[in-house]
This record gives C-alpha cells, structure tokens and sequence, in this order.
DNA sequence: GGGGGTGCATAAGCTGTGTCTATGGCCCGT
DNA sequence: ACGGGCCATAGACACAGCTTATGCACCCCC
C-alpha cells in the first residue's frame, strides 16, 4: 500500500557525477587532479564541488594551498557516494555486456538469478584482470543457457543447479536461499515460527510463470516433502517487481530468492518467515562442455567467480 | 597500483534518471503513469526511455496497446537498476540529515561506522514510518557522540561499543568487524593462515589518526593479547579511502571494518586475511540518556535499529 | 458498429544547465 | 624575489531536456 518504491528519486543524487568528482578527490588530494581523471577542466570540476557542497549545505572539502582534503562530513558523504558509485559501476557493466551481443571476447549465458546478482561484479572483477576483455551476456531460465553451452554459442553458462545435464562439467559458485515472505500485515507475519510445508502448500500464493527456475525450486521441494504435486500460485505474475508488489500489497506471501528481497526486509516493507520443515536452497553451478575446460577469459571468470562464494 | 577506483563513471549510468523510470514503468505498468508519478509528461518519459533503450541496445520495453511491460533483458536492467537506485537513496537519506542540521524532529548522533554503514537504510525504513519526520544527524567518534547524548542536544546515539559510560542506556544494534587486508601482491596474500597478533603488532601497518575508533578497537584488542602497547601504524591516513589505496598499492597491510572493504574483496583489489588469535570484533550499540526511554520518531528508529540486527 | 478512453509517438520551441577558455590571486618552496 | 602548483571568477557558447500541442492505434462499451 504505502509502496515507497514508486518514489522518484530525489534531484540531488540523480546525477552522481559530483559525488564521483568528490570520491576523485578524496583519492587523488586534489581537485585539479580529480578533474584531469574525469577528462574535464578545472573550473568545471571545482563548480560542481561547489554546487555540491551547496545541496549538501556543509562544507566537504578542505581546500588548502598544496591540494584539497575531505572534511568529517566529506568522508560521510563519500562512503555513502562509493556505494551508490559502485551499484551504478555494477549497472554499467551489465549493460555493457549486454550491449556487446554476440562481439565479445567471452561470450556467457546465465540463468536470471546470476545474471542479476553475481554476474556485474564479476565482470568488474574481470576488467581488472582482463582489462580489454569484450563479454557478451546471453541471460534466459536454465534450460536455455544449457542448450547454449552444449551448441557451443557461448563459452560459458551458469545455472541453477543442483541438476548439471550430462555432456557439461560443473562447479558450483554459489549458494541461492529461497526465503518466504509476506506484507508486515499478514496474519503470519506475527506468529513466532513460520508454517510448515504443509500449511504453504495450502496457501494462496503469490508466483512467476511456470518456467521459472525459483518456482520449480519451490514446487520439488514441496513434492519432495509432501509427496504430492504442488498446486500453481493463486496469483501469477510476470516479474520479481511485480511479485514484490503485490506480496506488499497484501495479495498473498510468495517464495523468492533472498538476494532480492534484501532491501524490503531491512526497509521492513516485507516480512521474512522460515519454512519449519523445508529446504529451500539450492546451489548455482558454472556450466562448459564436458572433457574441456574454460580457457582464456572465461578460464579468469570462473576463478574470480570461485574466489568469491 | 592499477587503482580502478579511479576511473570515473561512464556516461550512461552518470544520470539515474532513465533507470529510476524504468522501475517505475515495471511497478506502475504503463509509461504515463510512471511519468505522473516522477512528475513529468508523458512525452519526456518516453523519450528517456527510448534513449535508455538506444544506450543499451536492446528492446527493454514491450510498448503494447494497453500498456507497457518489460523484455526479459528490460527485466534483467531494472533488477540492476534497482540496487543502484538503492544506493542512490541511501546517498539521499545520509545527505538530506546532514542538511537538516539542528531543525530536525530527530537528533541523532552516530559514530563514523554505524553513520557509514547502518544509518541510511535505518532513515528510509523511519521514513516509511513516520513520513514527516525530520532528521539531523551529527557524525563524529564515540566520545562526541557521548557528550552529545549526555549533554541533551540530541535525542538518540550509535557509538562503538563495547564500553558504555555511566550515564546511559544502551541496546546492542549490530555487530562490526574489523578485518586485516593487504594487497594481493603482498607476502601474506598467499599463506595458507593468517598471522598471528604478535606478526600484526610487528608490522607495519597503516592506519589512522589515533582519535579513531577501529584503531583504538585494534590497539586494544592486541594489548589484551600481548599484554603489550601496540605500536603506532608505520603509516597514518585521514580516511578509509586513503588507507584502502595505500593497501592496494603495497604500502602495508591495514585492518578495517569488514564493511568497508566487501566490494574490494569482491573485487579481489585486496586480500583478507584472518589474525588467527585476535578477536576483532566489536558492537554498536544505540545509547540515550539513562533512565529515560526514547519517545516519538527516536523510539521508532530504535525499534528499527533493533529489528534489523 | 461508432464514441470515449487509454496509451504511446512525433513535432516545434524554449529555457536552463554545464562546459570551455582566459585570467587573477594565494601560498609554498627555492 | 620569483616560479609553479592550486583554486576561484568571469564571460560566452552549445547542447540537452522539458513542455505543450497534436496524431494514431487499440480496447471497451453502449
């Protein structure tokens, strides 16, 4: 109902280039630096720090003769601007991926979940060591990445597991926890422990399509449970967005993958409850083709990816 | 050395403008109503989106008759989308409660890690609350925040634990933990463990001036074990920033609040390493004054403190 | 089967923002 | 005393993005 997600955001901190100029600073010592680093001039560098200052209405840099230093309030500002700068880095490097369709120098197809969650800093961390690298990022559900691989259109896939199709080797890279969630006003969100598989079965839910790998997640574990096919959603919807809205809207509790219910559990917005009696993991795995192994970019991709479950 | 933190922000992703729409248009279902609800005409939108979709190169949206929906790759953008617009807000929170300085309904102070880490999503989530409410926030190191709380210019606290002085109450929000980092081109990037407290203290470190508190937290937690005064860092830094660059470019290894380093361990730019006999953790705690309870929006932000943990 | 409504695209004109070059002042080190 | 690094100011220019007005396609409904 309240649906605080639909609030544009505020005009200051739709341009993050000030704040970009300000971490520049802070790293380089001088705003003439920071302004070379960013290929503009020095009086358009030293204008948007002051305008920025301005927004803010405190003072952020120190500016002293031999160089500029952060203010107390300057450090505030700029850890808050590096994260904010570094979730906009992670957008920028999957559009760029998925920009260079088909030209890449990797070429990787990806289930949704991986593509959405772990892929951008990967391929941040993969710029650092492959800096003229070219990726190329095909996402759709797992089948699709491994019938991919297997045509080697791709170089590489990743998929949820725990299922690898023979003809591909695998190595797992992540964990995904499936967690149940529900509007803060629903009559579970009070109760001290969560239903059991039983009671969630039973429940109107809020789901994807048939398709989608996190409700097959959902509906094996419940037939593993329970013995019995599991009914479809009473609500099906398109999107994770969508699902997330209408959970919130008090349509009914769904089951999504914790990455992204993370930020509506900390705002309070949604409400996390534990399935007493069931296992809602399931494990991400990195696809190639049998008796091969990833070479070159892709061999980088998957250490970094390894490096970092 | 190859410090890409330098690097600016490519252009596209510079004005969140575009991605924050295309939120919108997932949410609301239709490009004019995410027009309304940022404020502007249905043109303007559209035109946004069309540019979005020319910078990206693919077909983000599904233009139909009744409607607007996403592309599978439309849906994949907007989950990135998010986690910077996200981001953003945060950066928007932290900076409209440093503006509102000393007008605030709420007076908080923080010490620097729960004002970096913790303190924007806990001011979103009030916001959702009590969407009036004004906040001023005053950053400084533990003992300031304590004079504050102490002296009555502000209604509520976060300092480092674990001391409390006497004079307030306080409830545990969170834990910290502090982490040593080197380069990976550093000797002790490649051990199999960690070193031990008595190779840390023998280090040369680099650290901070001595008023700040993740230094006190180190210093104190290695004469618990050594029994010893730790010596000063070979290096002092004024920020977080600086000594991460320091780290990164082989000038010492450096202990710091595991926060503050995720993205680069993600990134592998820096190496953790575990003091295989030092605990370095700490808490934070909330702090008012004691005999008192927090009343009105202070008590809410508690509440969500509380909840988060 | 024709209004009315909804939703999106195009056109034309304007305002404002951001940038550049050029220049001056300040402080430090030599 | 002088040169160099650093930052601020001034003036001119260019472009980006918004708004209003209008047209077209489709759906619902009477």
């Amino acid at each position: 109902m309240d649906s605080s997600a639909s609030r544009p955001l505020p005009q200051p901190v739709r341009d993050l280039t000030g704040y970009d100029l300000l971490l520049s600073v802070a790293e380089l010592g001088s705003i003439g630096q920071a302004a070379r680093a960013h290929g503009m001039s020095q009086p358009a560098a030293s204008a948007r720090l002051r305008r920025l200052e301005a927004e803010v209405g405190t003072a952020l840099l120190e500016r002293r003769p031999r160089g500029t230093r952060l203010t107390t309030a300057g450090e505030l500002v700029a850890s808050w601007a590096q994260a904010a700068v570094e979730a906009a880095s992670n957008l920028a490097a999957g559009v760029a991926a998925l920009r260079a369709d088909r030209h890449g120098h990797v070429r990787i197809a990806a289930s949704l979940t991986v593509a959405e969650y772990l892929l951008p800093r990967w391929l941040i961390a993969l710029r650092a060591t492959d800096p003229d690298t070219v990726v190329a990022l095909n996402s759709g559900n797992s089948a699709e990445v491994v019938t991919e691989v297997l045509a080697g259109s791709v170089d590489i896939g990743f998929v949820e597991g725990p299922d690898v199709p023979s003809g591909l080797s695998s190595r797992q890279v992540a964990r995904d926890e499936l967690v149940l969630v529900v509007s803060p006003a629903h009559p579970w969100a009070h109760r001290r422990r969560g239903p059991r598989a039983e009671e969630l079965a039973a429940a109107s839910l809020v789901g994807r399509e048939p398709g989608s790998g996190t409700r097959q997640a959902l509906e094996r574990a419940l037939e593993q449970q329970l013995g019995v096919e599991a009914p479809a959603p009473a609500l099906e919807v398109s999107s994770t967005t969508a699902i997330k809205a209408a959970v919130t809207g008090g349509l009914g509790p769904a089951v999504l993958s914790a990455r992204a219910v993370g930020a509506e559990l900390a705002a309070g917005t949604l409400v996390r409850l534990d399935v007493t009696d069931l296992d809602l993991t399931r494990t991400l795995c990195a696809v190639w083709p049998e008796g091969t192994l990833p070479r070159g970019p892709a061999r980088d991709l998957l250490a970094i990816a390894l490096r970092e479950q």
